[in-house]
DNA sequence: TGATAAACGAGACGGTACGTCCCGTCTTGGA
DNA sequence: TCCAAGACGGGACGTACCGTCTCGTTTATCA
């Protein structure tokens, strides 16, 4: 089964890429809500329905240009000890994201993603799926090394190294340089617990819950 | 201190009902982002300056009108126990949090406070702010009792047990239910290594960062 | 039975007289395919929900616009004498609509009429039932005067008055000059023919159609 | 005069076929202003290109497209009398005139031709021209019978038989059916003056013209 | 117990941006 | 070599809301 290849005009590389740099240009003067596919066009020298052509929605388009900057060389770490390969990465990732204008792009995509499922998934892809994986990695080399429980809950524990880094980020009510990388890495692989994890297991279920509908 | 009154008509309690009744109605049938103050006048049959008189923002307004269900009586739990007392909390907060407009509000609310710092504020004290304290209190019983090292960072405590929570109702990977509430306290609490707090302290500062301007 | 008043802002005066006077402008200017709204907006300095929240199209703006002009002072002459003054009449008129602009916003009109019914009956009323009444009433002197026949039909004398001059208005192969006015106004009376109109009275039916579909 | 044939243009008919027939069906579905050469190129399955190739604005096309159908059998009557003569001319011109598309087509090519002179060139020679030359011939024939006064200006004559045509056709303020060709001839034949002609030659110039910049 | 001034509903206003349509030109690759 | 397909820069469309600004009309003190 073949495809048949259309006969036809193909996209501008120069269009294309004279909207992405646009994009990032427009994003740090304004900030994700101020920015608009007008003005894009406008900088860019580019007909609107050119963007329309290529990209769906302004989130779309945001995390295009957003993709090329994060896919750049970026490699999971390999020093032979989970602490130490989980604070390299940690540093790493912080490093990178707290620079202004990511903040102000990452929840602007966070807000649209609510309401709009397809940028969900692609914010997801984008920007959260690789870096999930890369912890599940180094924590598999940890277990085959002795470090971590062989029973860990990996979702959980990738949760709580990258939990903190959006609550933070988009709250700010702490900052994320290298100092709480350490002390989070440290945190989450020591428990706050005095006692063994053995002690702690199998926790009741013997109290009631105060539920309602609001927050 | 009291304000002098002037000889003059007061504040319409009516209107500010039906504004508010008007916007917990219309974010759930459009969500944050496409509400509109518009929208809201026309649903609550009130002017636009009626709104714009007593609210300087959308999210002042919505927040005004999330604050009173969440004002609604909520108690730090006391199980004598700091894993059944997070997680009782946990799984109460879980359940008020992840009914469906609300992730929307928030995520709306931490948008648009990335650009307006009475926003941000306002989002910290109403919704964030009382929640850590709770966190703080109960460790701080769990220290007393012996179940918590005494050099716990606290802040970084009550971002690993609230960070995942964000994380998941904004990114929507896992869910908020009581059973990721019970293994995310023991995990925090228990430590994802199998060596003691004190094998693990002061990890190396003796490797190089990938550093670049991206996310 | 009383009409209630609404309860709201009028209509600001200033802002249609602003659009008024940016049409006529941008009509010479451009013409009457060439006119945007945006650009009457722009040029009036008034936002474009303003224009059409008072018309519904381009062509009811431009037919008031012009309106205007055309109610001034215009009365139906009278000398005493039928042929001079439909002579008069076709002088003056003539001399208002051949100026450079009238024709194009004419025909522009003219066209849109075609494909929507409200143009249609709006550039009816606005520009062509009050000449042909009033060439109605220079006949009816004629005919109480003794000038005219009385088994007329004034809606073909009016027809034969005035479809000469909307003829060479919009294909221009020739003048509308007091000439021609006055050459009209005399062969119409006057008629072609050397015979009596008695003569000429109930011509044949006998005579096969050449018919189709074409023009 | 024949234009030689270069190098094969193997498809160009089917094409040119294809573009004439959709714009045929469009101009009926649409009319004339909101038929879109994108719209034309998509129905005739052809190139926008291959349209900009052969026509120089969408005026011509559609001239073409009417052409063929104006250009069918269409004789000069001769029934040996001028008032015959004219009345089956114009019962004939009016039956093929009035139909549906024609008139959209005609207003919307006198529409453009106001801006386009070599619109208007088209048009006159195409659909004006012959039926004018035709009612010269028949009025020469007239004159040389003796029925008409040697002295008639035939551009007048030919304006007050067309003139009306077109009138009625634009404005629709009246029917375009035998009843009005065969009244409308007489009255111009006969005049409306119940005086001979000779008696209303040279009328004055002694009255003042209400003049001013309006229409 | 009026008067009176702020608050009110209504919605017009100057704007910004939306997403769509079509213009006339330009580019590509298959027939 | 011709030409369908359609991408391109551009202009305008008509709509949705923004936040500000009049309009009369309530309505609740306090003089």
């Amino acid at each position: 089964m073949k495809t048949k290849k259309k006969q036809t005009r193909r996209r501008s590389k120069q269009a294309h890429e004279a909207i992405i740099a646009a994009t990032l240009e427009l994003i740090e003067e304004k900030g994700y809500l101020r920015l608009s596919i007008e003005g894009i066009a406008t900088r860019a020298g580019v007909g609107k329905q050119t963007i329309y052509r290529w990209w769906p929605s302004k989130a779309a388009l945001i995390i295009e240009a957003y993709s090329q900057k994060v896919t750049s060389n970026f490699q999971s770490p390999d020093n032979g000890s989970l602490q130490l390969d989980l604070e390299e990465l940690l540093i790493t990732i912080f490093a990178r994201i707290r620079i202004p204008p990511s903040s102000k792009v990452m929840t602007g995509l966070i807000a649209e993603a609510q309401t709009a499922p397809e940028v969900a998934e692609q914010f997801y892809t984008g920007f959260i799926k690789k870096r999930r994986e890369m912890v599940f990695g180094l924590i598999q080399k940890g277990i085959d090394r002795g470090e971590v429980h062989r029973d860990t809950d990996m979702d959980i524990a990738a949760d709580t190294l990258f939990g903190p880094m959006w609550y933070r980020l988009l709250l700010g009510h702490g900052p994320l340089d290298q100092k709480f990388a350490k002390k989070l890495v440290q945190q989450v692989l020591a428990g706050l617990s005095t006692r063994r994890k053995e002690t702690l297991q199998g926790g009741g279920d013997s109290f009631s819950i105060q539920d309602s509908l609001s927050v």
